[in-house]
DNA sequence: TGAGTTACGTTTAGATCTAAACGTAACTCA
DNA sequence: TGAGTTACGTTTAGATCTAAACGTAACTCA
């Protein structure tokens, strides 16, 4: 998966009285400077998305590189908390069908399958074969994969915590309410 | 990479009256749900990023997942499209070395180094030695990588500004300016 | 009642990524 | 001046994902 928001040209002549003057120190530009770029490059180019998709997918990498490397450090790996916590967030009796949860994480059943046999193997998790439906099978959480969300959680969410803090609590509901109200927009247009 | 918002416990006891009231008819939880949920289940919990972390997670793919569609329709890839245009946003003459494209791209450089690979295989780059630094590799746009990308932007952006029309301007700047600010903040806490 | 269809989970082939190990060239400095 | 260090790009091993092909069990319906 590589950068959604479309990268950026520069303009065809930097001025090298000033070079990368709105530039990060790294090298990075902003959003904003995507979009300026590209209205410069094709006039009339539909950039109004650029400001939204960039920072949404550079913020979504952020995080998860960050949560990855937290949760190497204590022995587990995001997918497998991935799939425990969402049979967790069914409520009792903690069981969930393969396909229910491949619709609820929005990964593939076929990468669903192959993370229940790592957990399984593991003994985070057991099949069963379900009651309900044609030939669906229920992934039920043992004790030893309910301890292990129960003793993840504090650390994960507290990592994050400290990550928004920069925002303060006002900043933070106007976004997430405007978060909240694009993805259920975005939803019903791509159908998922 | 799986769900970096820590997935949601749902209440002990559902309402057999009115399951899945707050729900998403497929299912899936919202992160108000999610973080109520887990003050619930962890009282004291530091759940207050859920509701920023959580849907930027799911945009984020939402908005890969639709763009490797549209891409693959039209033969290119989202990583070399990635790599293509953080080169051509560098300007004339279109050539950055490795280190400085795994840099503004969040990627490993190895991976660079395989994605430049299969771009010079496909005649959209070409590698040169470059003349400062150490070892230095300059990766350069090919005529034909040139024109790949002008052929691919409108598509792309087209498609991206259709899926944000849910917002009205003066949201989506609101929502640009919040993210930024975040972006930077998540930057500086995290090094990267 | 039995052929066809549908709805699942699993397996397989192939792509791509990360982390770590390498291999070198270019600096540093006693 | 030459051993050690540093800064690169590349290769390798291993993990994981997607898409597509399978294999079945459970429905449908003339």
């Amino acid at each position: 998966m590589a950068d959604p928001a479309l990268d950026v040209p520069a303009p065809d002549v930097p001025e090298p009285g000033a070079p990368g003057s709105s530039e990060d120190p790294r090298g990075v530009h902003s959003a904003a400077d995507i979009a300026t770029a590209w209205q410069r490059e094709r006039p009339g180019a539909p950039t109004e998305s650029i400001e939204i998709v960039t920072p949404i997918w550079w913020l979504g990498k952020l995080f998860a590189d960050d949560r990855d490397r937290a949760l190497r450090a204590a022995g587990i790996d995001a997918a497998t908390l991935d799939l425990l916590s969402v049979i967790r967030r069914s409520g009792p009796p903690y069981a969930l069908s393969t396909r229910e949860i491949a619709c609820r994480t929005l990964v593939t059943a076929g990468a669903i399958s192959q993370r229940v046999a790592r957990a399984e193997r593991d003994g985070l998790v057991v099949r069963r074969p379900g009651t309900t439906g044609r030939r669906s099978v229920l992934v039920c959480l043992t004790a030893e994969g309910h301890a292990l969300i129960e003793r993840s959680v504090d650390t994960v969410l507290g990592r994050e915590a400290r990550l928004v803090r920069g925002l303060s609590d006002q900043e933070r509901t106007v976004l997430a309410g405007l978060l909240v109200k694009l993805m259920a927009d975005v939803r019903r247009r791509t159908g998922r």
